[in-house]
DNA sequence: TGAAATGTTGGGGCG
DNA sequence: ACGCCCCAACATTTC
């Protein structure tokens, strides 16, 4: 009986899965594996929502591996060291994966394969997780691209051409059968992945990781939200998102499931603009493999500005700031908009991608804290923490990456707030000491009357903390510093 | 996937 | 009637 190892990594997933399908074409049995390797992803180890995430991820793809006859075996410690001592008790004589593109599992893996295929396996790695291989694009000299709008010119067309001869995502499988003699399997609380304190209670109330879940989830999206999602993706308080983006980071679906259910609605949908609905929200599939491509061509950027000059750039100092970014990670700034956002994250574990904008904008250039403590930040708190993605969107933001907003781009949260959350409805369900207030008092509660906030109940300064920056002053400042690295 | 400052235009009030 | 001015509305430029 011939056996393939495959190595689940962020691939959580068993419909359009190359690794395991390609594994069970060729081999008699198969026995899927999760190594908790600790050491390898330092010094972006997950955090502690994406460790949750993960944690009910995996015992998601438990329950739907024992539902075809098998497990997952899990395993603590050196991926090449664990993946070798199965490799002896099984007798297996291959190893199967997808690929992951961050500076640190590149190196570790291609290593990975180097070695097993020296000992004599079968070592082979697929694409599980992006529609190109970061490799694949190149602009007309041979480089990587550095602005979307190139990039996706570039991407949108070929993925077109995929689509029309035929691509689709290959089925999961009905049957897995696994070595009679399994090895022993690490039990799923001793890789402690859920937090030691219970800060995840509201995490349950907005996410239910898992496969079957994340197809539930792209279901409703498609059956009505996808339809607006042009118009309405910028609205923080209207539900017109997928919200997919933890199970795209852990891989419970493939982009291109995505794509093709996208693809399958414009066709069948007989609703004025459901295409450029659909082919708006594939573009930002392509946002998030544009970010793919960026880290894999330049894996610094996790740390470093893309573009040098911004190395100079006069950020406060950490004693200067540290007051002002706990009151920004805790949403205690007193600006609305950004308080809900930073709250909504902290209490479930994501934010709308619109206010990320906004509260990016505001710690970078209203607060002047070096964007890394944002990305640290989200890193930390979000279920769907994934660091192309999160890169991309930081440098993005500080004005200092690849396609970056221009530096003198400043968002004015208190506009951003009155275009986007017009009604108030978001900042209402997140910051409820504002409740009673609406119009231009609940977007700038400073500039309001004192009898407005009176009769509202709210006390600047007591039930709601007056602004920690005047918003004009720190625009100037921002331009200012700016200003200091723009020659150079 | 900005905001603010500055410039231009044209309708209408008014002497 | 006419010119002047104000200013909203929109466009362009600048940061």
């Amino acid at each position: 009986m011939s056996t393939a190892l495959v190595w689940f990594r962020r691939d959580l997933r068993l419909a359009d899965n190359p690794a395991l399908s390609a594994a069970l074409e060729r081999h008699e049995q198969v026995l899927p594996v999760y190594i908790d390797d600790a050491d390898a992803e330092s010094p972006w180890a997950p955090g502690g929502a994406s460790r949750w995430w993960l944690h009910h991820s995996l015992a998601s793809l438990e329950h739907h591996l024992r539902a075809l006859g098998s497990r997952l075996i899990l395993r603590r410690g050196g991926s090449l060291e664990q993946l070798s001592q199965l490799v002896t008790l099984t007798g297996a004589e291959a190893v199967y994966w997808n690929r992951l593109y961050e500076p640190a599992f590149v190196g570790r893996d291609k290593h990975v394969k180097e070695v097993l295929r020296e000992s004599g396996l079968i070592a082979e790695s697929f694409n599980g997780a992006l529609l190109f291989e970061p490799w694949q694009l190149k602009t007309g000299t041979g480089d990587p691209y550095r602005v979307f709008s190139p990039f996706w010119r570039n991407a949108q067309p070929r993925l077109q051409e995929r689509l029309a001869n035929g691509q689709v995502p290959l089925p999961a499988p009905t049957a897995l059968s696994s070595p009679g003699k399994l090895p022993d399997s690490a039990s799923l609380e001793s890789l402690h992945l859920l937090p030691r304190i219970a800060w995840d209670a509201g995490f349950h109330q907005t996410w239910q990781p898992g496969e079957a879940q994340a197809h539930e989830r792209l279901q409703r999206f498609a059956g009505g939200p996808a339809a607006r999602y042009r118009e309405q993706r910028d609205l923080p308080a209207v539900d017109a998102t997928s919200g997919l983006s933890p199970a795209l980071h852990f891989g419970e679906v493939s982009p291109l499931q995505l794509v093709v259910r996208m693809q399958r609605l414009s066709a069948s949908k007989p609703v004025a603009g459901i295409h450029a609905n659909a082919e708006w929200f594939v573009r930002e599939l392509g946002w998030r493999e544009f970010a793919h491509h960026l880290l894999f061509h330049f894996p610094r950027t996790p740390e470093v500005p893309m573009y040098d000059k911004f190395g100079a750039f006069p950020w406060r100092a950490r004693h200067e700031y540290a007051a002002d970014l706990s009151a920004w990670q805790r949403g205690r700034t007193g600006v609305p908009i950004i308080d809900a956002g930073m709250r909504q994250l902290w209490r479930s574990g994501w934010m709308h991608n619109r206010v990320r904008m906004i509260v990016a904008s505001f710690l970078t250039k209203n607060l002047l804290i070096p964007w890394l403590e944002g990305a640290r930040w989200f890193w930390d708190t979000l279920v769907d923490a994934n660091l192309a993605n999160n890169t991309l969107g930081w440098q993005w933001s500080a004005g200092c990456g690849a396609d970056a907003a221009p530096y003198f781009r400043i968002f004015n949260p208190v506009l951003q707030s009155a275009k986007f959350d017009a009604d108030g409805d978001y900042i209402r369900r997140w910051v409820p000491e504002l409740a009673k207030l609406s119009g231009d008092a609940l977007h700038a509660p400073w500039q309001a009357k004192p009898a407005v906030l009176r009769a509202a109940g709210v006390a600047l300064g007591q039930t709601y903390p007056q602004p920690i920056v005047d918003l004009a002053e720190s625009r100037a400042r921002a331009l200012a510093a700016y200003e200091r690295i723009k020659a150079t």
